[in-house]
RNA sequence: GCGCGCGUAGCUCAGUUGGUAGAGCAUCUCGUUGACGUCGAGAGGGUCUCAAGUUCGAAUCUUGACGCGCGCACCA
């Protein structure tokens, strides 16, 4: 061997990267077998680490402009499915393509602690083997517990990630709980806290009884529920309810300035009335936020247990009482109903109600319940002294005075984020019109802690702790999301100002699931914006659902989960990510199902045969020398490069699912079926510039093709490339992309 | 309630600025001992949900209807 590469230093100039190799003047014996991505596929991965290529600094000189994604860090609570099949398939083409282009291309992997999503999981699985609870182990134990937990999930993930060939730059691996993450959010809430933005404060939040912590809006599932509305007799009023267990305290009724039927009413008018437990003195209270449509126009609000209503209570300036403690049970404001779970409380106070002579009817009624994303806990709203991200606080930027929220807005209208596919933006704005605050304490041990320190009345906020006595830190933790909204940043290893972020900072791409746009998209946005004056990423590109065969979302319940490593030792990898990504376009939620994997397995077998075809063919052929190509071929190379340029420009505009089709549609019924077919006779010939000609042909495309195939099916192209008798060639992973 | 998407062959979906419908899988027929853990040639199958409009021309643009799905808000 000499290797002597063309382009730029390669650590494994030789590119060799298949056992045995081909005989000097043969076809290597190993075409004569069905491709075999077993045996193929972790040698092959081997090579490109070994090769240093994932890392961009070891890229040849020719790769000079930045181009930089960074993994949706899966979560550490188990392992990937299909969805994340689907992601690492999409931004691996993404990479490898933009790599191939000449760029210099980093893709930075990582894993998120998922904070609330990982503490439930292990709190529950050692609920159900241990019957112990957080507080019998402890928050020292369990920490303990849940970092295990988590070893082993990272562990997992990244051979899977390995196993799914995702180009990453190991190097930089990152994790959103590690030391440097961990500084950059100190940083961070520091900063808004000493801008005012981040503040500690008596709001209503969304508190899951059943998590024993509070969770943001974005945190809720609102399930739809069949209950009963009851009308009760309320002095002069009637009203309506579907919660009389939080009835007790009210003593505010509510009407509409412009309401007729209660004019002669006056705001701020007692009435005496008799209530649930006993007689009461009531206050009318005019306000605009009633819907005078709905029920009989009047209502009494619960201001602790109701964010409308805590809004009207704040307006008024009117008294809140708690009626229903954090373990979903009912306070002694309800007298003979104390201590009782608000499911065994409802119907036996609409049973005194009923005796007393207030029921007035009841109906059916269909709404909405709120429950917790991760612990399935009843939401319920409670006023609690939170820390609270202030979106809407004006604060000078530059000139200007502008608010969280302004920020967010502009990256989009103005800074020229563009989201693919763009329905997707007025979805965006949307969400931000109606943002409200943004609670990110939780009660919970597992997340980064609150960087703020008690003593007395005395509050501290820093990087460190205090270095005098007497200080106990905040006990809570933050929302995971706080973590991840740095993440385009904070893995470059800001807050310093590093080399990386320089270089790589705003990331070209972001690629995610629409369905984090909010969580996580908006955060990112909000965040960098903010912290470092510049957006996040220039372009998002957000992928949807992968469903199963009938359409159904992939559930445990169901047992309608496919495992990608499953379906790539049966298929192989290259087979999985062609199904994933074929019919597959930006936005839209797909059907998985083996068959469309079984279909590419073939056709990774179909490659492979044709280039046993076309080896064989142009056995001790000089593919240097380019002879002068009949009309004939000359046509068939014209045609072909006419399809790398469309597919180029499929690529560049985001239209994989397209690429790929196209090239395999190519590949298959063109060149195999017709084009293979027709050179059998002009190999065969006498004629030795038509057989030239048709051998340089066939080489020709087959050389082209496997490059214009490398991003999606990498493994099975990068096998073939190492056969291939073509001088001074590297690695396919750093071979020029096919522009013409 | 506000907003978004989808409805094309039995199934899964393409169809990028409007030019008389395509692929994969499935079905059927024929062929194939040298590139093919199979493959090839071919066939059947669609009033592109419906209606109206714009246009020389509409699956594609506009409006409306019907059906399915999703997001946000939330009704006390």
């Amino acid at each position: 061997m000499n290797p002597t590469p063309i382009r730029g230093n390669s650590p494994q100039g030789d590119g060799n990267t298949a056992e045995g190799g081909a005989s000097s003047n043969g076809v290597n014996q190993k075409f004569l077998k069905p491709y075999n991505p077993e045996t193929t596929e972790d040698r092959v991965y081997e090579s490109w680490m070994k090769s240093g290529y994932f890392n961009p600094d070891n890229l040849p000189a020719r790769h000079t402009e930045p181009f930089s994604i960074v993994l949706p860090p899966p979560n550490v609570t188990g392992i990937l499915h299909m969805g994340s099949a689907l992601m690492i398939a999409i931004e691996d083409i993404m990479v490898r393509h933009a790599r191939m282009k000449g760029m210099k291309t980093l893709w930075i992997p990582g894993t998120d602690h998922a904070a609330i999503a990982t503490q439930s999981k292990v709190e529950k699985e050692i609920y159900q083997k241990e019957d112990k609870r957080r507080q019998d182990l402890g928050r020292v134990e369990l920490l303990k517990r849940i970092n295990e937990f988590a070893d082993q999930s990272h562990t997992d993930i990244v051979n899977q990630l390995k196993k799914l060939g995702a180009s990453l730059d190991w190097s930089r691996e990152a994790y959103t709980l590690d030391d440097t993450r961990n500084f950059a959010v100190r940083t961070a809430f520091k900063k808004m806290y000493d801008d005012g933005l981040i503040y500690r404060g008596n709001r209503i939040v969304n508190w899951d009884p059943k998590g024993q912590t509070t969770i943001s809006d974005d945190e809720i599932v609102y399930n739809e529920e069949k209950s009963k509305f009851y009308y009760f007799q309320y002095g002069p009023f009637v009203i309506g309810t579907a919660r009389p267990e939080t009835k007790f305290g009210d003593k505010y009724i509510i009407v509409h300035p412009d309401d007729a039927r209660y004019s002669q009413y006056k705001d701020g008018q007692q009435i005496d009335l008799e209530w649930i437990n006993g007689p009461i003195k009531a206050t009318v209270i005019k306000d605009t936020a009633i819907d005078m449509a709905f029920g009989t126009g009047a209502m009494t609000i619960t201001p602790w247990h109701s964010t409308v209503d805590f809004e009207i209570a704040c307006r008024h300036n009117l008294d809140k009482e708690q009626i229903i403690d954090k373990y979903g049970k009912l306070l002694p404001i309800t007298g003979e109903f104390a201590g009782m779970k608000i499911s065994d409380a409802r119907p036996k106070i609409v049973e005194k109600l009923k005796a007393k002579g207030l029921l007035v009817k009841e109906e059916d009624y269909t709404h909405n319940i709120a429950t917790a994303e991760r612990t399935g806990g009843i939401v319920e709203p409670q006023i609690m002294n939170q820390w609270f991200v202030n979106v809407n606080k004006k604060f000078k930027r530059g000139a200007d005075e502008v608010s969280l929220k302004d920020l967010m807005k502009n990256a989009v209208e103005k800074d020229g984020i563009k989201i693919i596919p763009d329905r997707f933006e007025k979805v965006y704005f949307h969400w931000i019109d109606g943002l409200r605050d943004w609670c990110i304490s939780r009660q919970i041990w597992f997340g980064h802690r609150i960087p703020v320190w008690y003593r007395g009345n005395e509050v501290y906020c820093d990087l460190e702790a205090p270095k005098d006595d007497g200080w106990t830190q905040d006990e809570d933790t933050l929302d995971t999301w706080f973590s991840s909204g740095l993440w385009t940043f904070s893995t470059l290893g800001w807050p310093a100002k590093t080399a990386d972020l320089q270089m790589y900072h705003p990331t070209t791409i972001l690629e995610t699931g629409y369905d984090i746009i909010f969580f996580w998209v908006a955060r990112m946005i909000l965040m960098s914006k903010y912290l470092l004056g510049t957006i996040p990423f220039k372009t998002v590109y957000l992928h949807g659902l992968v469903r199963d065969e009938k359409g159904r979302k992939i559930a445990k319940s169901l047992g309608n989960n496919i495992d990608p490593v499953d379906m790539a030792k049966k298929y192989g990898v290259d087979a999985v990510r062609m199904g994933l990504i074929i019919g597959t376009g930006p936005g839209n939620d797909s059907k998985m199902g083996e068959n469309k994997i079984r279909g590419y397995k073939n056709f990774a077998n179909k490659i492979w045969n044709i280039t046993r075809f076309v080896l064989t063919s142009a056995e001790n052929f000089d593919y240097e020398n380019k002879p002068a190509l009949t009309e004939d071929d000359a046509k068939i190379v014209a045609e072909f490069d006419a399809i790398l340029k469309d597919v180029s420009l499929d690529m560049d505009n985001f239209r994989f699912y397209l690429a790929g089709e196209k090239l395999y549609a190519y590949v298959w019924h063109e060149f195999a079926d017709i084009i293979i077919e027709e050179s059998k006779k002009k190999i065969a010939s006498d004629d030795a510039p038509v057989k030239q000609s048709a051998q340089w042909t066939l080489f020709y495309i087959l050389e082209q093709f496997l490059r214009a195939l490398h991003p999606f099916m990498p493994f099975v192209t990068e096998e073939i490339w190492s056969d291939m008798p073509i001088k001074n060639k590297t690695l396919l992973m750093i071979e020029e992309w096919p522009t013409k």
